[in-house]
DNA sequence: CCAATGTCAGCATAACTGACATCA
DNA sequence: CTGATGTCAGTTGTGCTGACATTG
């Protein structure tokens, strides 16, 4: 693996790779339909009661376009649809479609099951552990130099 | 943020991104020679003795190709040279020029830096606790699925 | 008029596949 | 000849910015 030990954002992208090698190639073997995983992070962070387009990109930390084209081919695959904002005209409501809330649970249930075998490998106690790290509140991304800091 | 608590690959990318969004900042504002996060990472895996382009590919875990094209604009910039491999002559080793060496150093220094405010932050022991998690043999991404798991 | 929202269009980057020349 | 290596070319996906219509 050629691991040096040190680094530690090449570590995490690693460990995020693991996890979503093993979560496309299941569900593609499965025989579900093929998702990004662009669009699978868009799935993760959509709740049942639906939400805007601005709402998803504020949450996911990308731009409203961008957003906005994820949306659009998740429409397309028929996991999403869109309906009339009860408060407002001018926005309009992401939710999932029955398709879209069963490959939801699919995928979650197979995050969970991802979760149990990391935990067979390298202990549950890890596993709580990064799980606990990686939800502490880090804030913003800081500068290292000698401005504010 | 809108942290549902659950999703750890989620988690690990939006822990990724904190270094990474740090890390380029920080270089920007230093007035260095800018460098997307794809050279950072080839830069972060080659060593001192340099290396081949099909090493530096695998290490990565990407294409021969797409590593090639990351060398390239490498060495475009200064950063990177090749010369010639002392075993064979279809074999080019890639190296760091001076200029490249004193970048790399940087960068580290700053990753560093990083590490220590993050455990200002969230704590020492955690982030320890973090790295062990994130070091650990994790293995080959399983199946979840009947089959060989 | 102003601000937020959604949309369309275009661009940049970085990954991929395919094809091919070279050389041990 | 075969296989590994490096390279060139083309494609795709995904992010971005800019511009704009709509609406509260």
């Amino acid at each position: 693996m050629h691991t040096t030990g040190h680094n530690l954002p090449r570590l995490l992208g690693q460990a995020r790779h693991w996890f979503e090698e093993a979560l496309t190639e299941t569900l593609r073997r499965r025989g579900q339909t093929p998702v990004s995983p662009t669009q699978l992070q868009l799935f993760s962070v959509l709740d049942e009661q639906g939400a805007t387009i601005s709402e998803l990109a504020q949450w996911m930390g990308v731009t409203r376009q961008t957003t906005h084209q994820a949306v659009h081919g998740l429409m397309e695959a028929g996991l999403l649809e869109r309906s009339a904002h009860p408060e407002s005209a001018r926005r309009r409501l992401v939710r999932r479609t029955p398709l879209g809330r069963r490959l939801h649970r699919e995928a979650e249930a197979v995050l969970e099951e991802l979760e149990r075998e990391l935990a067979r490998r390298i202990g549950s106690d890890t596993v709580e552990q990064l799980r606990a790290a990686l939800e502490s509140s880090w804030g913003e991304p800081p500068n290292v130099d000698e401005s504010g800091n």
